[in-house]
RNA sequence: GGGGGUGUGGUGGAGUGGUCAAUCACAACAGACUGUAAAUCUGUCGGCCGAUCGGCCUACGUAGGUUCGAAUCCUACCGCCCCCA
């Protein structure tokens, strides 16, 4: 009993109806309850921010009950537009089934394959006619649709809101139906459609969905999300180990506590810890332990051990790291043509601001002048910044 | 169907005939400093060429036009928003 009340306690945001009756239902149940986690795969990542919900779900399982992963195949193909004003572009299927196939790579990182039940909603919203569409319209008013806060805002800034997107929160409300689901997962800002599901189970199958919501990694200071994919901002599960633990030292240190409650397992005594030391103690060594703990979740002890031993060999003691990219010099070619070709500048423009800026290197050395071409030989290492490395070969 | 608006760089958003490759903010990149790729401060931020001055090309929804000269004016088209019906 127990560990079933804990589980409403440290990922989650809210419970409808709430979490005393939650925890009511799955003691009262014979049978495990049934929740399902919705995930559409747009892109090839997951990231930090979706993690909250997979660390989540292990735990429920762990207490006995049963999962389910619901991939949108369907929704991804046509494409979601609950993002921005432009319509996003929709993806084939071929991408679509891409974007899966990476999808449970990363998911198995957290849920032991086998451990959960995946289910495709091209299933049943494929085969969905023109009359099987009016007639599940026909249980939402567009009052509901409207209230809520993403078309408000678009309506009062006067932005488009095109009519297929009401039929979104449709589809993923209709999943619930498919499923004929005891309970729903879902980040905080998915709320919205996660009531739609279970005001359409109400109607058709006159069913209590609980709705589970957790909380979103934002920043407490600005209250911005850390994990932005629309900003190219976030840590994606397929991320090395290496790129991983530079991401999340680079992140603010505001960031740190919200990572470490939501995107870890460790006890949440470390956490109060841990917020009592970022008072008095450096915040770089509290944030290093939070990264070498993400790390080694998705990447296991050895993997993380040499990421931190990397980092702090290359930005702390300022160091070549262990493997540096290879390539090939081209007599002939000036600074600025190097440069390009090695992928360390963007054009050549980019690559003589870089050299006037003091930003390039050989062999520890700043290069001053970009007219005089470099004259290179085997073993000569170049750095742009403080992270970007060549070696001639 | 009628009327009024609007469309700018990765994003938001200025600019209404030349001094606009386009104020500013965010993002990004670099430098300094540091406690790290945090914070802060400074700088850069379309491309090409000439050894920083300079020159050329491409760009402000699309296609034309007016003009010595257009992101800025005109016409058509496309997209979007609002009001009336």
């Amino acid at each position: 009993m127990a560990n079933i009340e804990a589980l409403f306690e440290r990922y989650v945001h809210t419970v409808i109806p709430s979490k005393e009756e939650a925890v009511r239902r799955i003691a009262s149940s014979r049978e495990p309850l049934t929740v399902y986690l919705g995930i559409d795969p747009t892109g090839p990542d997951i990231h930090l921010g979706h993690s909250t919900n997979l660390l989540w779900l292990r735990e429920w399982i762990a207490a006995g009950q049963k999962a389910v992963l619901l991939i949108g195949d369907f929704t991804a193909q046509i494409g979601d537009p609950t993002g921005k004003d432009a319509a996003r572009a929709s993806l084939t299927r071929a991408q679509v089934e891409e974007n899966m196939a990476s999808y449970l790579d990363q998911v198995h990182k957290i849920l032991a394959p086998g451990s959960f039940q995946i289910a495709y909603n091209s299933d049943w919203l494929g085969p969905m006619t023109f009359t099987d569409v009016v007639k599940l319209a026909s249980h939402i008013t567009v009052q509901q649709m409207i209230v809520r806060d993403m078309f408000q805002r678009r309506l009062e800034a006067g932005n488009p809101i095109h009519l297929h997107e009401f039929f979104y929160p449709l589809m993923q409300g209709y999943d619930s139906v498919a499923l004929n689901i005891d309970a729903e997962v879902g980040g905080n800002d998915q709320f919205f459609n996660m009531m739609m599901g279970r005001e359409l189970l109400q109607s058709l199958k006159h069913k209590d969905k609980l709705v589970i919501t957790t909380k979103l990694l934002e920043d407490p200071t600005t209250g911005k999300k850390i994990m932005n994919k629309s900003e190219g901002r976030y840590v994606s599960l397929r991320d090395s180990a290496e790129e991983m633990f530079g991401k999340i030292m680079a992140m603010p240190d505001s960031a740190i506590i919200p990572l470490l409650t939501y995107a870890t397992t460790v006890p949440l005594a470390r956490v109060t810890d841990a917020e009592r030391r970022l008072i008095s103690e450096n915040p770089k060594n509290i944030k290093q332990e939070v990264a070498r703990e993400i790390v080694t979740l998705y990447h296991g002890d050895v993997a993380a051990r040499d990421a931190q031993d990397s980092f702090e060999k290359i930005f702390t003691r300022g160091e070549l790291p262990e493997s540096i990219q290879e390539v090939s010099s081209v007599s002939g070619n000036s600074w600025p043509e190097s440069l390009v070709a090695w992928e360390l500048a963007e054009s050549k423009a980019a690559a003589k601001r870089l050299i006037e800026q003091g930003a390039v290197r050989l062999n520890g050395e700043k290069v001053t002048d970009w007219a005089t071409g470099p004259n290179l030989k085997s073993g000569d290492v170049i750095q742009v910044g403080s992270r970007e490395f060549r070696k001639v070969k």
